[in-house]
DNA sequence: CTTCCACCGGAAGTACCGGTAA
DNA sequence: TTACCGGTACTTCCGGTGGAAG
């Protein structure tokens, strides 16, 4: 047995090398030392920030683009650089950088931007009132400008509202020495209408607008990291020229064009290849799409995954499923396991989870006399993946 | 113009869980 | 130990709705 494993980890030093120097440049949250195509953003965020180096309070800011477009490695880039500055010129600045989607729950929001502070704050137990008092007492203490940037805020506002929004807008109100400045980052340009008007003014006193890359401008950015992420002539200029022309079909989003030639190069390096090749792309495209699903899929909650069952069976007999033939259809199969089924309200919402982790289009449509309902389809190439990861229970 | 279908989706509430603080 | 906190996962209740049919 440990013959097998010692073959498979000298095999694997063994080719080390001879496709990645190093990985990690070609990972998403890699900030790179130049970011091509993206000066006049970095330009205006540090003419809006700079300020705080005399201290004075920034304006906040509100920051628009797509995904992948360099929204937060821009923001991260600047405000590491701002850091870096600020001791030699006797500022005091610090800040937080939260990802409300991947922290999102309000204590979690605040936790994490007290922390950053240095606050200890649990995982849980106490307060939010009571972390927002301790994080304003910091604050006041230390006497510097915090700058906190809410990354995905459109996501986090959609699901709690914009409460704590409108707090942390505010927040200068409570401080006498301190100093907060906000930077919203959001993919969804229409996401600032549904805020209240006084935290709409407020965060968008400043915006900046990042618009999507062209191929010529993919390719520069994977060009320039390519470089140094592989051995020299593990990767041509064609390979990367046609990684940048896929990501640009779709909406030029940067970080799908790295991962597409990141784990091309993984492919080419698992086959013992000496370069990676079209082939590799190829595949690797297949293979992001799969694992998403298989992941999406796989770790669903239970009545989620039931749900999922009854649509992907309407999808094979019928095309499409109404909410009532889902739900009859699901109570069946709940049933038929011995699981109590769930009520059509909350079923209703579970189509809805599907439909944001894309796993199925849920399209609301009125058909007249016969009563308003949502239309839920799969794109029949998904159908077998899904199969596979919910066979496994 | 009205009716009425088959749901939508907001609001409020309940039960439970893992956690803190004193 | 006890009181309390927030998050999750759900239920119950119910007003609301676009447009084909009448």
């Amino acid at each position: 047995m440990s013959d097998i494993i010692d073959k498979i980890i000298e095999e694997r030093l063994k080719r080390h090398g001879r496709i990645f120097v190093n990985k990690e440049i070609l990972l998403p949250d890699y900030i790179p030392e130049t970011l091509p195509h993206r000066e006049r953003e970095i330009r205006k965020l540090v003419e809006i920030l700079v300020v705080g180096l005399k201290g004075e309070r920034p304006s906040n800011i509100l920051i628009y683009g797509l995904t992948g477009t360099g929204k937060t490695a821009v923001t991260k880039f600047v405000l590491k650089k701002l850091m870096e500055k600020a001791p030699s010129l006797g500022a005091r600045i610090k800040y937080a950088y939260v990802n409300t989607r991947k922290v999102d729950t309000t204590y979690r929001v605040l936790a994490s931007i007290a922390r950053s502070l240095g606050l200890r704050i649990p995982l849980s137990g106490i307060a939010i009132s009571e972390i927002y008092t301790r994080y304003v007492q910091a604050l006041e203490n230390w006497g510097g400008l915090h700058i906190i940037a809410l990354d995905e805020i459109d996501y986090y506002v959609k699901r709690h509202g914009d409460d704590l929004l409108y707090k942390l807008v505010r927040i200068n109100e409570d401080l006498e020495n301190a100093k907060v400045a906000i930077i919203g980052i959001t993919n969804d340009i229409n996401f600032v209408d549904t805020l209240d008007p006084r935290v709409r003014s407020s965060l968008g006193e400043e915006e900046i607008v990042f618009s999507p890359y062209d191929a010529e401008q993919l390719f520069d950015i994977l060009w320039e990291r390519a470089q140094k992420a592989f051995v020299p002539g593990a990767v041509s200029e064609k390979i990367v020229r046609y990684c940048a022309g896929l990501a640009a079909r779709e909406h030029g989003d940067a970080r799908r064009a790295l991962d597409l030639l990141r784990v091309a190069g993984e492919i080419a390096e698992r086959q013992g290849a000496n370069k990676v090749e079209i082939k590799h792309v190829i595949q690797a495209s297949r293979e992001i799409e799969y694992g998403r699903i298989y992941q999406a899929v796989s770790t669903l909650p239970l009545h989620a995954k039931l749900v999922l069952n009854a649509i992907i069976y309407l999808v094979k007999t019928k095309g499409s499923g109404t909410t009532g033939e889902i739900y009859s259809k699901y109570k069946e199969i709940a049933m038929s396991y011995g699981y109590d089924p769930l009520t059509q309200r909350r079923v209703s919402e579970i189509i809805n989870e599907l439909d944001m982790l894309g796993l199925a289009t849920a399209l609301v449509v009125n058909r007249g006399r016969y009563g308003k309902t949502k239309i839920v389809k799969i794109p029949r190439e998904l159908l077998t993946i899904m199969e596979e990861a919910l066979g496994e229970t």
